[in-house]
DNA sequence: ATATAACCGAGTATTTTACTAAGGTATTGT
DNA sequence: ACAATACCTTAGTAAAATACTCGGTTATAT
């Protein structure tokens, strides 16, 4: 299974995205900020993820990247089989022969559970998340620390409520 | 996340262990010729399993390696909790210093999903694997396979590598 | 025109994995 | 007794993957 840091970054990443949708398109430098992550890195990401039709882009000045789907409607799995090959647990990759041409003695175990992961992060959307309070709390704690050390920008992204 | 070979080699040597059990101790050729797992690397992962009280060891000759407790009451969670870190998927080992010592955005989804994956792990036990039907064919085929082609030779691994 | 920001490809330092090598040390059949 | 067996330990290492950097090109709003 290869759930690493890559994975973890685009859902990051997607979730930012979501987060900050009705502003119009978000760009990479954005998330770069906000979320601490290298700006190449996340163009490579975000290549994945286009070829996948989870975000469209924008070119020029003001653009970015969006959902290409509601919110409702994109899944945590498909983000991470879009920047990995898989949440698949078997290292012959469910093919079955991992010993020889044969299956090896515990891959039936290994089919389980990648089946199991699978499930539960195809039932998590971008949107379940968004309305989760942790999260909310987080992701103003983000906002916050990236307007205030700007005294005065264009931006308009208001800091809503604080806790 | 870390599960790769080496989580799951040492679930399948411990699987072996518990399906032969009934011949007094298990040696770690035997394991290594059956699993075609390295002699080195097993010795290396039995370290930690014993470390963890997972099996006992016999030494001289005819001794091996056998379970330390009954099949019933090892469950694979445990075996991989031994030799890898822990199946956990955040990036901060749980601790929540994610982003400049407090949580990042995705944090409670990497500790939901961890639960997740250690719930259905340690729900299974080494000895309900024993007893499944797949899990005994294959075992039944690696056995026959290692018996076979000794004739005479009290050699022992022979060649080990073609096709 | 120019700044902005998406796109693209190649390269690279670091880390991890999955081993190998080379020695031990302890136990036991004979 | 003693050699065979088998556990035990440490150190090293090739290959792969990760997590980036760097240098550039293309498109578009102003």
């Amino acid at each position: 299974m290869r759930l690493t840091t890559k994975g973890r970054y685009a859902v990051t990443a997607m979730l930012d995205l979501a987060l900050h949708a009705n502003h119009g398109p978000v760009s990479l430098a954005d998330i770069s900020k906000r979320q601490e992550i290298s700006l190449s890195y996340l163009e490579q990401l975000f290549a994945k993820l286009r070829q996948n039709d989870l975000v469209a882009s924008v070119r020029g000045p003001g653009g970015g990247y969006k959902l290409s789907r509601e919110a409702e409607t994109v899944f945590v799995a498909q983000i991470i089989d879009a920047v990995n090959e898989s949440v698949d647990t078997t290292n012959c990759g469910g093919k079955g022969d991992c010993q020889n041409g044969e299956v090896c003695l515990t891959h039936y175990l290994w089919c389980d559970l990648s089946e199991q992961i699978h499930k539960f992060l195809s039932g998590i959307s971008l949107a379940s998340l968004v309305e989760r309070s942790e999260v909310k709390r987080v992701a103003e704690r983000q906002d916050a620390k990236q307007q205030s050390p700007v005294s005065e920008n264009a931006g308009m992204i208001t800091a809503s409520n604080l806790v």
